[in-house]
DNA sequence: GGACCCCCTGCTCATCTGAGCAAGATTCCA
DNA sequence: TGGAATCTTGCTCAGATGAGCAGGGGGTCC
């Protein structure tokens, strides 16, 4: 146990002078004359206090971001750009998702070159995204949905409405797809999908110059499950055979395969490789809910940019407190 | 709600600033060249996020102390010294006990003029200050119990046991009082207290040159009802009287006052004048149970100096989260 | 016991940072 | 709109800090 632990008397030492340094803002020097050192021994204390992870300083705000995370997580996963928010002092999911959402809406407001077309997916996290982009993020971007939208309830609208918003606040047009996400029948789902109209709207979403899409975790909160595109049971089968997420619809497993090819079949909207080749490919997951999932997504490459919150980032990483 | 505050453009530079400054550490030069801003601005706005209040600096360490809320605990309360210790990731209130126990023997090692006399209580904190301490602290203490001992139960050596090892391990000898706490009947305390060897050990209390004494909670944890001395019936009509805790045995007020005259007759040791009037009367009090205790003394002025926690400091200061 | 090696100490010097100041920008009234 | 008051900006300069280096002390290995 810790509490065991020798403590030589440096180290008490360089606990002391944190405490006057970084409380009491005393300099060096002062210091010195108070513990009866010199100032650069006091100095290396300071080094060393910091060096053992005895001081632990954190950016209180809702719009922090955590660069070490960032970097250690480009570092580790050859991703091009990870955005990583920092979760120090949030009370709920929510806010989480929040915060997440609002650094997508930043990154996509920064982002060089602006993206001609965009690819998107619809959500809860993608819808906030939307809300938090500010009116003119961009100067005529077209929005195409990647995948087929909500339809089967009330909350029909969501889908279209969160490509609406994303365009008209980048003054430019949305395209969306008019089709369900899934269908009951392969046959069905090939019939919609050489519809002329819209095969041109696939065929848009797949020369997108960038993509920016969710997760969902494979459980009954799913969204897909709340839309009745599937049911619980349904989805505790695919968990069975390994699902841990869904992607544009589609359910993959920790290696970023698909867990049930069949289902696969009769999802549409662009395929999983199409994300995976494509050079600016952003992932928006926050929440511990989807840490599996962001892992997958991470892991097999299926996004070149990720978009998260400190604990998935650390989950990511292998680091999970 | 938070969320809805207006958040300034500086703000969020400031935030940005900070991320590079604390997270990356880059100079204000290099950060000013990042965010095209000049180094004397960066300067500011880290300044700025100091003062926000967004940068939250944490010494974590089990040694660590809070000079800042002694600091505040001095100027507020008329204390001589407070002593606090951080409580930064600590899960138990055990750990909390160790660690403030651990601070009061440094606090009396450190202590000069070294004590000649050294007048205690007895209790499970100052069993552990003992344990703390190391051999040598002082070179030739005398250690006088100011209120009766345990002795009533198993756990009738404790008392005893922490007397002896602070007087053996600072080079001294231990004068016990050979008395319980409480007495049922006041003749007998009165015949007691007038025995030549306990009024002896009472003259040699009253004249101690410092004193180390510990609290109690008023509830049925009380060490006074472990030990035998009341029942915890007694302890709940004394809290509906208004008491918050114990002091050398005495239970007392918020107010610092006595709530049992009778009880209180019937105790023995010391008076609580005595502490109140001593140069050096050296309160320990850790725990979330004890900040009613801790604020009745320290606001009444029983102790001098006070070594405690930082969430009971805060409670002191009427701060507490 | 002596030679050697390594780490720690205290130093110089260059860089970084904060205080204070004057000029320019902005706001706020009349 | 004018003018005063206030805030902001970029600066100088002095103080604070970190990097790197030479010397010394202590430990170690023959």
């Amino acid at each position: 146990m810790e509490r065991t632990r020798v403590i030589d008397s440096d180290e008490l030492l360089s606990i002391r002078a944190a405490e006057l340094y970084y409380e009491e803002n005393r300099t060096q020097d002062e210091i010195g004359t108070l513990l009866r050192l010199t100032r650069w021994k006091v100095g290396r204390l300071l080094a060393q206090a910091k060096a053992s992870g005895f001081i632990r300083i954190e950016i209180v705000h809702p719009r922090a971001r955590r660069l070490s995370v960032e970097r250690r997580l480009r570092e580790a996963t050859g991703l091009t750009d990870a955005i990583v928010v920092s979760s120090a002092g949030v009370a709920s999911d929510e806010e989480l998702q929040s915060r997440t959402a609002q650094a997508a809406a930043d990154y996509l407001t920064g982002l060089r070159p602006v993206p001609r077309t965009l690819g998107i997916s619809w959500g809860r996290t993608l819808h906030e995204v939307g809300l938090h982009l500010k009116q003119g993020w961009a100067h005529g971007v077209n929005v195409v949905q990647i995948n087929g939208g909500v339809s089967l309830n009330r909350r029909a609208g969501t889908a279209a409405a969160t490509a609406v918003s994303i365009a008209h606040k980048g003054a430019g047009a949305a395209t969306l797809l008019p089709s369900p996400a899934i269908l009951e029948r392969l046959e069905t789902k090939q019939a919609i999908e050489s519809d002329r109209a819209v095969a041109a709207v696939l065929n848009l979403a797949t020369a997108a110059s960038a993509y920016l899409f969710s997760a969902g975790q494979a459980d009954e909160n799913s969204a897909l499950v709340d839309s009745g595109y599937l049911t619980a049971e349904q989805v505790a089968e695919l968990v069975r055979k390994g699902a841990v997420g869904d992607i544009v619809g589609r359910y993959i497993d920790s290696n970023g395969n698909i867990v049930d090819p069949d289902l696969d079949g009769r999802t549409l909207g662009i395929q999983l490789e199409q994300l995976r080749q494509a050079k600016t490919a952003i992932a928006v997951i926050a929440g511990s809910s989807k840490h599996a999932v962001a892992r997958a997504i991470v892991g097999s490459g299926l996004c070149s940019i990720l978009v998260t919150d400190e604990d998935t980032a650390l989950a990511i990483l292998g680091e999970e407190a």
